[in-house]
DNA sequence: GCCATCTTCTGGATCGATCAAGAAAAAAGT
DNA sequence: ACTTTTTTCTTGATCGATCCAGAAGATGGC
């Protein structure tokens, strides 16, 4: 409780901000010479510049305020990157720490600011998104929303969207997930493996572990878990292999633990998948895990391919055969659309990828 | 080149933005009461408020401007980090990564952005802290630059610093590093080990790799390399240990391979060293891949000992022994400050670390 | 000396909202 | 029916800067 009386002898409490027109009048110049002293040091002479600056300085003022200047020059100096899942989830996965990397070192060279939002809650997606002070959105997700994309629309920036359905009404970056998948099962069918158990990433992005539910992968189109399935399938159904014999599960959170307990689901299926078709390195590295638990050596009695290339796949034992990604370059590529965006329609960039063969594949046992 | 004439039938080029003034027109309305439409649904008719925001739906009226807003307000819902180093380095390093994940909990509690300030050079460092928009800061550097304080105190909003010297004019959230590698230190020593080497973090920040630089230790305190160096050699001390018999390396920028290459000048000494101090566990990994390199075993010829417990601790083989530090908390504690401020005389948090023991230390090697 | 040009500086309008105080209308109390 | 209270809505002022057009003073050319 205080009471009414002020004890404090310099008020400083009640002291209001010093402003630019503070500072004019203490210079006895007018505000726009102020402003000028810190934005257009051409518009007036050094001696006087010098002047105000020092004055500035005596007066506690740190120059103009930047919501002031945001509202008058219609320029935030920023962008804004939206996460689908939560944002603790953006700086726990890998994959999106090396994007918010890229994004971050285009940031750091057209001197902006990166300006990462909150998902607060399902009712009031959009919320922090509609008033971001922003001057574009990057929108990474893994499942698209339509209440993201519309208020991200609404905005009107530019904006560009990651792993994003053709569909979507913006610019998009992305690779060929289909394809890189493909690759993925061809080389361990090259192998002499036709025997598979695939960890996939969640379809629905709900939390649900489980099989593979298949029925819902028409929902939503171009998920990179959808079509990096699509991908395997069009591989195995090459040499004759059919859905029904493809043991697949789903992992929520693309962590490493729930990683493991699906793939000890996986291995201990009879036949035993001789491969795991792991979507992403963490799910692999769940698959190894899971193989150590069980006894088993990889790649002796069981391949193991992962998807990404994330720092982890060369830190484990052993050494990760994966898809590499440029997971940093898909960041900064989408930064600078939204720096430096066409402005006419949107357009599709497709990133280049390359299967890596380390050390956790190899020949399919002899046995069958 | 544009011709002078405008073809453009529907002319969307020229047309203003929607604003509130704009809406509460076409509704018919206040700009009050189109304003409390979206702010304050208490203080118009329920059927009003639906009127109105599906005329703002009609007019492509995305809300209030957040800049306009934000001025008004005179706050911007959102709280800046500081990276002494470069933006990128920020999300390089898992130390740096497993902090903002907590600063970006806390901010998601709060329904609050997180803005990432760029360092765009030596000159104009302050510059974007100057224009940001936010609440309040977080400084985390390895090293503090006047330039940075003094750019983040003049903007007189609430701020915590990370790892800071006990002068710095606000609240802080450490842990006690001189403690903890004392901890380290003496756990080696209580295995029989008697000779050391050291692989330490750039004291100065500035990409000096070589021999630890004694002489430049005492110009900044209470840098994190400098406390734990202190930490080390207070525990070496106490058993007679002299400084002189203590090889050390500074390696710039926490990097694994550089370390590695440290660490094999460092286990090249003769006598070789039985155990190695490293002040970041990625420095150990990289003292492990040392120790691979010159055919030694860890730890049955050379023990290593990591500082920070990152999740590639646990990953590596074998894994690392390591001095926790609550990094996820040391962000979520920093952001909380920041919020809640007490407002009074700085706070200072200082949180606790734990020695974990795992496979990459042992007894020392009989053979003197 | 006079007009043109350049430099340096100024005042009014504006960016797009929110707030405080109060008016008008509706509901409630006696 | 008249006052009081509550609900609903509005006007004028304000947040703190930048931009535009132009004034005042300095400089230069002939």
């Amino acid at each position: 409780m205080e009471t009414g009386i002020e004890p404090d002898g310099e008020n400083d409490g009640l002291q209001r901000n010093v402003t630019l027109l503070d500072l004019a009048r203490a210079a006895g110049v007018s505000r726009t010479t102020a402003s000028n002293a810190f934005n257009r040091p051409d518009q007036l002479s050094p001696k006087l510049r010098a002047r105000v600056l020092e004055i500035a300085d005596k007066m506690g003022y740190a120059g103009p305020n930047p919501m002031a200047r945001m509202l008058r020059t219609g320029r935030a100096g920023s962008i804004g990157v939206v996460f689908g899942k939560s944002l603790t989830y953006g700086f726990t996965d890998p994959t999106s720490i090396a994007f918010l990397k890229g994004v971050a070192s285009v940031c750091e060279k057209e001197g902006a600011s990166l300006l990462i939002l909150p998902e607060t809650g399902e009712a009031q997606v959009g919320d922090a998104i509609q008033g971001a002070a922003v001057d574009g959105f990057i929108i990474y997700c893994m499942h698209y929303l339509t209440a993201v994309n519309d208020a991200v629309a609404a905005r009107q920036l530019p904006a560009v969207a990651v792993s994003a359905p053709e569909s979507m009404p913006m610019s998009t970056i992305d690779i060929d997930d289909r394809s890189a998948a493909y690759q993925a099962a061809a080389y361990l069918i090259g192998l002499g493996h036709r025997r598979f158990g695939v960890l996939a990433l969640d379809v629905l992005g709900d939390g649900y572990d489980g099989p593979l539910r298949m029925d819902q992968m028409g929902r939503l189109d171009c998920t990179p878990s959808v079509d990096r399935f699509h991908g395997y399938r069009d591989a195995l159904g090459a040499v004759g292999l059919e859905n029904a014999q493809l043991p697949a599960f789903e992992v929520s959170g693309n962590s490493e633990d729930q990683a493991r307990k699906a793939a000890i689901k996986l291995l201990s299926k009879k036949p035993r998948p001789t491969a795991v078709l792991a979507m992403s390195d963490r799910l692999a590295v769940g698959a190894l895990l899971a193989a150590t638990d069980l006894g088993l050596d990889v790649p002796g009695d069981v391949s193991v391919i992962g998807f990404d290339d994330i720092p982890l796949a060369t830190a484990v034992t052993p050494a990760l055969t994966t898809i590499h990604q440029p997971l940093e370059e898909k960041g900064a590529a989408a930064a600078r659309l939204v720096f430096h965006a066409p402005k006419g329609r949107p357009r599709r960039i497709v990133l280049p990828t390359e299967l890596v063969v380390r050390d956790s594949t190899g020949p399919a046992p002899d046995a069958v």
